[in-house]
DNA sequence: GTACAAGTTCAAGTTAGCTTGAAGTCAAGC
DNA sequence: GCTTGACTTCAAGCTAACTTGAACTTGTAC
């Protein structure tokens, strides 16, 4: 009956690590109450709140928006029923846009089949203008991300 | 009509950046011609290989098995109508899978709002059981990823 | 003959989201 | 009082897919 849980039954209740929970702290994403001894020590509501990173990270959010999201709600707080309405409209487009892109893609696979083509000259699909404008370095524009402010006439040819 | 390419030719082309390209080649999904001088010389095929490559990137796949597709083709070839044929039959059935994926999440979004749960212990959303046998480290197990081989009864509770 | 762009290789950096390891502290049981 | 396990911090490592920078060579133009 425990109020307070210490980080090893937090981790096996939400199933997430204690080193991820120690990183969600560094983020900012939770917070965890010390003992003397400085061990970390969690109110209940805390695994609600994981419990909305977790689900947050599934729908694609990073953990930067999510803290952006939580940095909204009571600081300890924890979505109720209204915030969680107002999430999941924007919740849902996102999931949305990432399911038309994907059909999208699944249209050009067909069609591109009928054509035989596959050509970055004439074929639609990879085509180099959507995703020659890529900004900074890394792996970071995905399926479904955000294009990165189409630069007008870029690689017009 | 230069039958060969510099690699910046090649990398106006296809919209894919010199370093990228020299980057697959290491990688063994594309190959060069050299000139005395050591410079980087494209056949123009090159450029389907490549579109092939960006192409597949959208589908989902990693270099690693976009390499592996590669390998099954004549060694400079590019895919053919039944290649194509072959691997969109593949590649739909991915996609098909990452959309089912994004169809439970939505569901799940609406279904949480009614019960306004978003509990660890009672919602089916969110719930550790799926994603607590990660294994390894880094984020690699994302929406529609294989789920790690369920070692049997772990974190039963 | 001398700039300057474009090419080369190789090593190291970038990003997110963690994990792992080292080195030390704390709490409980015998 | 000693071991053992859980905890702490902090720095460094991991992954994919590249990019960036350093140091050097080639090719073209004036």
């Amino acid at each position: 009956m425990a109020q307070l849980l210490t980080i090893s039954e937090t981790s096996r209740r939400s199933g997430v690590a204690s080193s991820a929970l120690r990183y969600y702290e560094e983020r900012g994403l939770i917070t965890a109450e010390r003992e003397g001894s400085g061990h970390r020590r969690y109110p209940r509501p805390v695994l609600r709140r994981i419990a909305f990173v977790v689900f947050a990270q599934k729908v694609g959010l990073s953990l930067e928006e999510i803290a952006a999201e939580l940095a909204k709600l009571p600081p300890q707080g924890v979505p109720g029923r209204e915030d969680w309405s107002r999430l999941s409209a924007t919740w849902s487009g996102r999931i949305d846009e990432r399911i038309a892109e994907l059909e999208r893609l699944k249209a050009g696979l067909t069609e591109c089949i009928g054509c035989g083509c596959l050509s970055l000259d004439r074929c639609k699909l990879a085509n180099p203008d959507d995703r020659a404008a890529r900004h900074g370095s890394g792996p970071r524009f995905w399926l479904g991300d955000p294009p990165p402010a189409q630069t007008a006439s870029a690689a017009k040819e």
